[in-house]
DNA sequence: GTCATTATTTAAACTAGTTTAAGAATTTTG
DNA sequence: CAAAATTCTTAAACTAGTTTAAATAATGAC
């Protein structure tokens, strides 16, 4: 029970003894998701950060209109969990669902807290991951800034081919933020184009 | 010389001994820019952070059309830098320029690394503005998702009202992502709707 | 397996925000 | 303080993406 993939995610940003690695990866628990649950709800205050070694989920919000819109997918080696949420412990606006059968190893705030104390190079390593976050979001904003809608869905199915074809066109939609149908002119027109 | 300004900030966030405190903001030199001045141009490598004590900047891409896109503004007790840039040691895509005479502190890769090995505590100093940085554009992202242009424009005014006083409305529109003629049509329909 | 649900495509009408252009107001600079 | 430059406003024409609707395809549940 040492969860290899999570090891082997770590010691890639920080150089634990094999003794902390331990210490470490015991502080979290193994959970299946089965499709289509939830791991978090709007209203809830997220009480885990959760990393995924298998499936993938979406981490989303519903806007007055009811229309769901997707701040990003989670799929293997990526984190998942209400930030905002977690650290302020203020009740969520999201919701976090699996799109596919899924697991997670999930640590509590306690365990992390702990966490820190007993291994306090632990800091060094959410830090870097919190900078590695940084960077993701300051890339997908300048991707919405820069980029229209067809560029973005290029860019969305060149870069994660695996989570692209794992998701519904709805879903990839939501992303991007169009619609669906939009996502059905951008199609054609590809493969128009291809030819 | 032991920068008030940014003893504060850090005091609120860890609890530092007055002399790890000195260590840590000696660290830090100060430099003065002037509006206008660019304290980083794209294709550049970022090599600071800086803590803004006076003034404010614009951090920017210009897409391919060669429209200037705001990220975000950095206004007082913020940081100012490309952290991609810095974190990865690649040439930036952004310009970070100072919208008023402003004040920096500024700190080098080279400072922080070492003073990350004489202060281990910073480690969790910067996990901890990490993650509240990724919690900033979490929020930032959901506004571009869930509000059109004019909740934008409100939500903006309101919750930075010094920061948005003092910029022009192109810059407020670049920030927004719309354009300045839009800006002048959201602020007329305001006023109107005042009365 | 069949029924029900959900996802996808297509197309026409629509709208939020852009583009272009030109005059008025403000700011900057020598 | 006057000239030059930039910003702001207004409006008409435009367009990227939405909405609505209806038919088809795919998926899931019993």
């Amino acid at each position: 029970m040492s969860y290899p993939s999570l090891q082997e995610y770590i010691k890639k940003i920080v150089d634990f003894k094999p003794v902390e690695l331990d210490i470490i990866t015991r502080c979290f628990r193994e959970r299946k998701v089965a499709k289509g649950e939830y791991i978090l709800r709007r209203g809830q205050v997220c009480r885990f950060e959760g990393f995924v070694t298998q499936g993938c989920f979406r981490i989303f919000i519903t806007d007055h209109k009811g229309t769901e819109k997707v701040l990003y997918f989670a799929g293997r080696q990526w984190w998942v969990m209400d930030i905002d949420s977690f650290a302020n412990q203020i009740p969520s606006e999201l919701d976090i669902q699996a799109t596919e059968d899924s697991i997670l190893l999930v640590i509590s705030r306690e365990h992390k807290e702990r966490l820190y104390q007993e291994v306090p190079k632990v800091e060094r390593l959410f830090r870097i991951m919190s900078q590695k976050a940084v960077v993701a979001w300051q890339r997908r904003l300048i991707q919405n800034h820069t980029m229209n809608a067809e560029e973005r869905y290029s860019h969305f199915v060149t870069n994660y081919p695996e989570i692209a074809e794992s998701l519904t066109n709805k879903l990839v939609a939501s992303y991007l933020g169009i619609t669906q149908e939009f996502v059905s002119v951008i199609r054609k027109r590809r493969s128009i184009n291809k030819d």
